[in-house]
DNA sequence: CAATAACATAGCTATTTGGCTATATTACCA
DNA sequence: TGGTAATATAGCCAAATAGCTATGTTATTG
């Protein structure tokens, strides 16, 4: 039993929800959200990112080409080294509004326990 | 060979790095971006919800399920209908900075064809 | 040109995810 | 109380993901 009038998407609308999907799924991970986190502040090559991750080189550049396919960041050579920039600086006011999320469950918790 | 100075980021940081990816991991599906968009507009039950989305009822109530639990969205049961509602409308803000960058990235490809 | 440093890619495997079918559960109604 | 509508959960399987090891690529250096 429906209410409300509803819209069924089309075709175009749902490709948008695709793509939109895309770019959030590349950030939908711990290390790559440090990523971006580190890239806010200033540019970093692999090697400073490979030592804040402490995993792999290897796994760090396979996080760091996802956010890239994504474009979300960008990657500059200079000489051996390649540094990584952000370049989709509006996905920090989602991830504050995520933490002020996390923050007001925790309160929440609080109330409950104490 | 490091240049900048890094901050290796301790257990607490980590910790919510992952609270911050187990969120954008709940958004990160085209369906379920098709129900944050529906629920911003206004509250919707499930039958309204699975009707857009054009699937199995199984599989949207565990695609609600997903948003719940991440606390994206609350659920209120009125009679044998069960609505859900937005509750974390911040996100809206971010689906914008993905879809500005969206177009942009259109933009650049339509100059590099024409 | 050989060796090395900094990254990237390929290939493998364990885990997670997303869809379905089938089976609860909850509330209403005859 | 039995039947039905609306939703949720369980269980199953194909596909995607994330980590590693091993190998390729690019630029520097001796």
């Amino acid at each position: 039993m429906q209410t409300a009038k509803i819209k069924i998407p089309d075709k175009k609308a749902f490709a948008l929800f695709e793509a939109k999907a895309n770019i959030i799924k590349a950030m939908a991970h711990p290390t790559r959200l440090l990523v971006i986190d580190a890239l806010s502040r200033q540019e970093h090559c692999v090697c400073e990112l490979t030592a804040m991750i402490g995993a792999d080189t290897s796994t760090v550049s396979k996080h760091l080409s996802v956010l890239k396919n994504a474009g979300i960041i960008t990657d500059e050579r200079r000489n051996q080294m390649v540094f990584y920039h952000l370049s989709m600086p509006c996905v920090l006011n989602f991830l504050t509004c995520v933490e002020s999320a996390i923050q007001e469950r925790a309160k929440e918790q609080l109330k409950l326990v104490g």
